[in-house]
DNA sequence: CCTCCCAAGGTTTTT
DNA sequence: CCTTGGGAGG
């Protein structure tokens, strides 16, 4: 291996870089280059002799791990790299299960139960043990006190001696059953694959000490992001060696919903003596307007430790501000600029839509199709949401575990087969009665069902399962998985469903393009059936071919964090969208100031110039309704910005006198500006 | 047990 | 708007 060269990088970053042991934290800013950092951190401890296999590197997303493993390669090969450990927090839970199952009560084949597994699981708990009308209760709302409780340690016996109104207790109630559900049928959420491995290492301190010896040198990537049991882990796994190197910015906190703790990265000093304290302040990625616009608006956060960004790329292209009508409108203007950009030279990989929420990307999507402007959508999940693929996937998931009571109810009776709702009613009684699985049911189906024909059903549905069973695991060929398909006879039955024959096709296409990214990445890497499947589960995305293609990127603020774009547009820049409709209305100032972290984040991601939208009229449940532009766009110094009104629907890009008219717009809606 | 039809309710953000 | 789920009829 040759000499790592670091001398493009600056002091700090070679100070972080270089101190290997002890606990270091680094609190960078945005586009400060701390991917720069862990990266050639990792190269340096190579080159140090510290063996890949003994380094532990953590990050948020997949998209982050991956990213970080192929600029790994890149420094030091790939033979060194693929002995380091970079996976998501989440991941390294699987790993630790599948290496230690039974300590966590598990079957080696366990099942990740995703959001919609975990609702149905919620919903048929209601069914069973509560009165329908009794309460009025969002199941979502239950499975986010659930989740909150696993990720602070509070078992279903701890939660109700603090469960102290009525609806607490219901979901003290609900909690109880869910957690014994889940263990019936070998099954775990994503917090039990983070709390799970701290139980084994609180239960067998020798498992510990093995994971603690094998990684010997951790870092964490948007540590701010972090929550309780997140930081457990990482707490007792750095126990003993004490190489805890931690990189973070308090100002991109965005995780807060799902239990992420600020204070781990605000007390690290405290949590770990000694701690080398390192601050990244100069930003090499965007211009002076951009880095001004978003100072100024993080600095309407109250909570922060101060720092201030600088860089040295100059002032650049002004930020453009549109003002538009609604979002056709804002879709066309946007598409119109991006062409142009194009043409201008600018590649189409170097732009980047960003958005609050996913569902604004849908008609970006559409527009970009009409228009042949190749496109990516980042981390949208909604292709392996549909109907179809879901129940396949179930199919697959009993190959597994057909244990696993929800993908076994789903499909059970689909395509019909003769076992309805009465049939289900009765089995699951009967396993409730016998303390048994509802595959045990199944099994003594004959005990509880009289219609014969109900039973031979019943048998030979479970025939059918062990058959596929064996012969997926045994050999995962395309054609096998084609004749599991077949014989499940799902595509007649879709056929069946939709005599409208267009969009019948389409879903049979869905499965056919499932089947076969599935067999590819399978096939590719090698990977058994229930490697796959629980890979599947914790990361869809990355049945996705990731080719390096020259399109533009539709993301989410969330999903874009750690990443940067020449050009980046945020549309619907409103009240309502960013901030939030639903952090407004919580009336807690937390909830404002992580939304104004999350515009802080989008602006952040801008290299050369920014495009911000402010629409005026947006779209709910397909009807229109007048909307205000967002407050933080106060907060964005006018000096930096070039307001166009193309509100009137004739206007173009840059014309001076159409500028002044957006200025007046802008002081009309703001009183002053 | 299956199927068709209408009403209601739903949208943050992710592993 | 569009998906889901409950209820009635076959």
């Amino acid at each position: 291996m040759n000499k790592i060269d670091f001398s493009h990088l600056n002091e700090k970053q070679q100070e972080a870089i270089k101190t290997v042991n002890g606990p270091v934290l680094v609190l960078a800013g945005a586009g400060s280059g701390k991917t720069s950092v862990i990266t050639y951190r990792i190269a340096y401890m190579i080159e140090k002799d510290v063996s890949p296999k003994n380094i532990l590197a953590v990050t948020f997303t997949n998209k982050a791990a991956n990213e970080m493993k192929e600029r790994i390669s890149k420094l030091i090969g790939s033979e060194n790299a693929k002995n380091i450990t970079v996976c998501t927090f989440h991941a390294l839970g699987v790993r630790i299960l599948r290496e230690q199952y039974q300590k966590a009560g598990l079957t080696k084949n366990f099942t990740i139960y995703t959001d919609s597994d975990l609702e149905r699981v919620v919903k048929d708990i209601f069914k069973e043990y509560f009165n329908k009308e009794d309460i009025d209760i969002k199941i979502r709302d239950i499975l986010n006190i659930i989740s909150e409780a696993k990720s602070k340690f509070i078992s279903p016996k701890q939660f109700k001696t603090i469960a102290n109104s009525e609806f607490l207790s219901v979901v003290s109630k609900v909690y109880d059953y869910y957690d014994k559900y889940l263990k019936i049928y070998s099954s775990v959420d994503f917090d039990d694959l983070i709390s799970k491995p701290i139980e084994i290492f609180k239960n067998y301190p020798e498992v510990l000490e093995y994971y603690q010896n094998r990684f010997k040198y951790i870092m964490v990537d948007e540590y701010q992001d972090t929550n309780d049991s997140q930081f457990m882990i990482i707490d007792m796994l750095a126990k003993k060696y004490k190489n805890i190197f931690v990189v973070g910015d308090d100002d991109q906190s965005i995780y807060g919903f799902r239990g992420a703790n600020v204070d781990n990265i605000l007390q690290f000093t405290k949590q770990f003596a000694g701690t080398k304290e390192i601050k990244l302040e100069q930003n090499y990625r965007s211009t002076t307007s951009i880095l001004n616009a978003a100072n100024g608006v993080i600095k309407g956060n109250k909570n922060r430790t101060d720092k201030s960004l600088w860089s040295k790329v100059g002032v650049g292209e002004k930020i453009l501000c549109y003002l538009i009508d609604d979002q056709t409108s804002e879709v066309e203007k946007i598409v119109r600029k991006i062409k142009y950009l194009n043409k201008e030279g600018c590649d189409y990989k170097n732009i980047a839509i960003i958005y609050r929420s996913n569902h604004q990307g849908t008609k970006f999507e559409e527009a970009m199709i009409q228009k042949e402007i190749p496109y990516k959508v980042v981390g949208d999940t909604s292709f392996y949401d549909r109907k179809e693929i879901r129940d396949v996937l179930s199919y697959l998931v009993l190959l597994i575990n057909e244990k696993s009571e929800v993908h076994l109810k789903r499909v059970i009776n689909y395509p019909a087969r003769n076992i309805g709702a009465t049939t289900v009613e009765k089995l699951m009684q009967y396993a409730n009665q016998n303390n048994t699985s509802f595959l045990e049911a199944l099994k003594n189906c004959d005990k509880v069902i009289t219609t014969k024909k109900t039973v031979e059903s019943i048998l030979s549905f479970l025939k059918l399962i062990e058959k596929y069973k064996k012969i997926l695991n045994d050999f995962l060929s395309l054609d096998n998985l084609n004749a599991f398909i077949k014989e499940i006879n799902i595509k007649n039955q879709i056929i069946e469903e939709n005599k409208d024959i267009k969009s019948g096709e389409f879903k049979i296409k869905n499965i056919d393009t499932f089947i076969n990214n599935m067999y590819r990445f399978t096939n590719d890497k090698n990977m058994p059936l229930d490697e796959y499947l629980l890979n599947f589960l914790l990361e869809p995305d990355s049945n996705k071919k990731e080719e390096k293609k020259d399109e533009v990127t539709l993301l989410t603020i969330h999903a874009a964090k750690g990443l940067e774009f020449d050009y980046v547009f945020i549309p619907g820049f409103n009240e309502g969208i960013i901030p939030h409709e639903r952090s407004i209305e919580t009336g807690n100032p937390k909830d404002i100031e992580e939304e104004r972290r999350l515009a802080y984040v989008a602006i952040t991601r801008a290299k050369k110039q920014l495009i911000i939208s402010m629409l005026r009229m947006k779209e709910v449940y397909g009807k229109l309704i007048d909307c205000e532009p967002s407050r933080f766009i106060r907060d964005i110094p006018k000096n930096v910005v070039e307001f166009i009104d193309f509100a009137k629907g004739q206007s173009d890009i840059s014309d001076a006198e159409i500028e002044e008219e957006a200025f007046a717009k802008l002081d009309e809606i703001f009183g002053k500006f």
